[in-house]
DNA sequence: TAAAAATAATGATATAAATCATATTTGTAT
DNA sequence: ATACAAATATGATTTATATCATTATTTTTA
């Protein structure tokens, strides 16, 4: 059972949403949905990971966001022509709950204080995205995308500075929007200061304190 | 009377919310709200033009939208510490309704097609700050920039080119997120495509076309 | 275990845009 | 009209980051 429906939906709802969505398995590295096709509903993660790419047409895709346990999918299709404008990737095996568009509007009709978590989650997201707009020098914004690796994928469980997921180098460059090249610079620099750990691929968050100065800027 | 209320809630909920909120008066230049202050309602532009900035306290300020008649102002104070964003600044003598939090929240709650109307608001709100994230040549910003003020603005009512209010060359580059210095030689570029005829001040528009191919990163 | 492939790293160079400097035009007040 | 301030414009230089080129390391597979 999801635990937002739960919380937002009356009983009754609850059954009938999950009556009408159904429970689907991605494969690491496979499309959970693509940019371009219809949005046909929204997917919640209930288990696994996954990168939101913006696939621009112009120039490099980007990752925009990711997502863990819980997080709501596809919402970025809403409005509009109802299209996607990204893609969403899965990183891990995952398994997805798909609520189909239609019942998603009697829920949310039907249920104030799931439609006020909704608009309270669009204006989170908002936010988020707004402030990464912010134009900041390179190696501020790879220290907000470690952050955000770290906020959404949090440590391992036998480590308490090990990043418990780490994107390939690639990924990383694509979520800070820069390149591969620039990217592998400045994790060396942020290496050679304390505030990661380079381990081979994995990465490790040495200085968390550091880290938020340097993605607010300073 | 307001359109968007009069259009998605009851007529009984429109007097009620009228009854609420209360117009309000900004001279040119004057603040309507600015980041920081706690979010005490929303905002919408009955008459005037505005600009919305993000004030990042580092680097320099942004324009993030600009605002013309029955556009909300302040939805991105909602959520997280219910603090604006940003600011919003009249840019000509506006007048404004202003929604205390409460009245919105119980109109939201009680009035499923007024909720349902403010989450497909603000997704698009979402997918046009994502699009803007873009990363394009500053020419191509530029150009979606003047395609935005022609979009916000329009045209002035006795011409069919030229905008009906010219936003300051150092706002126009404060809204791309470039230089001044930048943003006033690309505009001297796109006159002497003839894209934009540069006259004083003011700018015409003369080819939308290729603007939009521009700012579509062509 | 070796070979191949994929990923990561580093050095050299090019370039778009920022910054610094200065001139020109436009608007406003005296 | 004249002086002053503000806004607009343009030239020269610097800089951050992209791009190109090459090497090193890790992972996969044969």
């Amino acid at each position: 059972m999801n635990s937002v429906l739960q919380k937002f939906c009356s009983e009754h709802w609850c059954e009938f949403i999950l009556f009408h969505s159904k429970t689907i398995s991605v494969s690491a590295g496979n499309s959970i949905f693509s940019a371009g096709e219809d949005t046909l509903g929204i997917h919640i993660l209930n288990k696994g990971k996954a990168k939101v790419v913006a696939c621009t047409g112009i120039g490099t895709d980007r990752i925009i966001r990711l997502a863990a346990e819980d997080d709501i999918l596809g919402h970025r299709g809403f409005g509009g022509p109802w299209k996607y404008t990204v893609s969403a990737i899965a990183l891990e095996d995952s398994e997805l709950l798909f609520i189909p568009i239609d019942i998603f509007n009697a829920a949310f009709k039907s249920n104030p204080d799931f439609a006020y978590y909704m608009l309270m989650f669009f204006a989170e997201e908002l936010r988020e995205s707004e402030r990464l707009a912010t134009q900041l020098p390179i190696k501020n914004v790879i220290a907000s995308v470690l952050y955000n690796n770290l906020q959404v994928f949090g440590f391992e469980k036998d480590s308490s500075t090990k990043l418990s997921h780490t994107l390939s180098r690639k990924d990383l460059a694509s979520q800070a929007g820069t390149r591969y090249e620039t990217l592998v610079r400045t994790l060396a620099e942020l290496n050679n200061e304390n505030i990661i750990k380079l381990e081979g691929k994995a990465i490790h968050i040495l200085d968390i304190e550091k880290l938020v100065l340097l993605k607010e800027g300073n």
